[in-house]
DNA sequence: GTCTTTGCAAATTGTTTGCAGAAAT
DNA sequence: ATTTCTGCAAACAATTTGCAAAGAC
């Protein structure tokens, strides 16, 4: 059995655990989000669903995205929100990302200066920078009893 | 003399320099985002400068932090681009990005594995995971003709 | 048959732009 | 005086939502 055909069906086995419809877009749209090693946008998706399923509607898409999120199948490459963010710190650092409230906060840490870096040989990348996104949960967001907004959804166990 | 007045001046040295008129909203953006020690959206940043500068619009404020990007006293906090995106690779890895194209592609590397985190005791923030953002030059974009200006135009499309 | 999901189109939200007047050099 | 900015409002882009019809269970 493949990889593909694997993720395929932990991702049925989680809709029926979540009670979530299997219909065909979702399917289509997951195998979309497969087949790409990039991290797409969603009319990058929305441009190889339609391969297939010339008739799905960006909405579903986006809905659909949303849904795997929730199911756990896939991810939002961080920083939820739809808006650019600025960064007075124009040195080399890096980052701590609440992931209840988002707020992003820089650090530097000399023990994570010059890590090895992939080789140019392997990837094909001329590397300049890097930096690291350290994802958890502010003072404030452990502090708070629970998300004040209902929009994000709990990690397992429905 | 103080680290924000000694970036107030560089500020004003580099807007002469590149012959950019030095006006009272672009002082008071910048010294907006010197304050937060966040990496505010342009809604937060409008209300920062709003507190002092009631008048400016919010166009203006785009327009002056994307002076302020081209200055090169403030960055974009990470790729640019507007629209979100997913990933279907959902365990921990890390990301190389290229600065021109705006690619995104996974990796990993057992070298990158376990790097000392900041300790919650000093940062307040419970660490969760992290990721590494690797910036440079895909191996397309190394080939590709530089672009015409310094501007992220549209290069060899997906 | 019932409840969820889809597709459409319209509403939101985030970002960019044209232009006349205001400000900077 | 000349050139660069600002503010407004309207264009544009990305995302979300209400609702009737279609599909899954």
């Amino acid at each position: 059995m493949s990889e593909f055909a694997i993720k395929l069906a932990q991702f049925e086995e989680r809709c029926r655990q979540a009670g979530f419809a299997l219909t065909v877009q979702r399917r289509v749209v997951y195998e979309a989000m497969l087949q790409r090693d990039d991290h797409p946008t969603v009319d990058q998706v929305c441009e190889t669903v339609q391969e297939r399923l010339p008739e799905v509607s960006r909405a579903t898409v986006y809905r659909t995205l949303e849904a795997l999120v929730e199911l756990g199948v896939i991810r939002r490459a961080h920083h939820a929100g739809t808006a650019v963010r600025f960064d007075s710190n124009i040195h080399h650092h890096h980052h701590l990302i609440c992931t209840q409230c988002q707020r992003i906060v820089d650090f530097d840490d000399a023990r994570l200066e010059g890590l090895p870096m992939p080789e140019p040989a392997t990837t094909g990348f001329r590397v300049d920078d890097y930096s690291i996104h350290v994802s958890g949960l502010c003072a404030d967001c452990q502090a708070a009893p629970s998300p004040s907004s209902g929009s994000e959804a709990a990690p397992a166990a429905p």
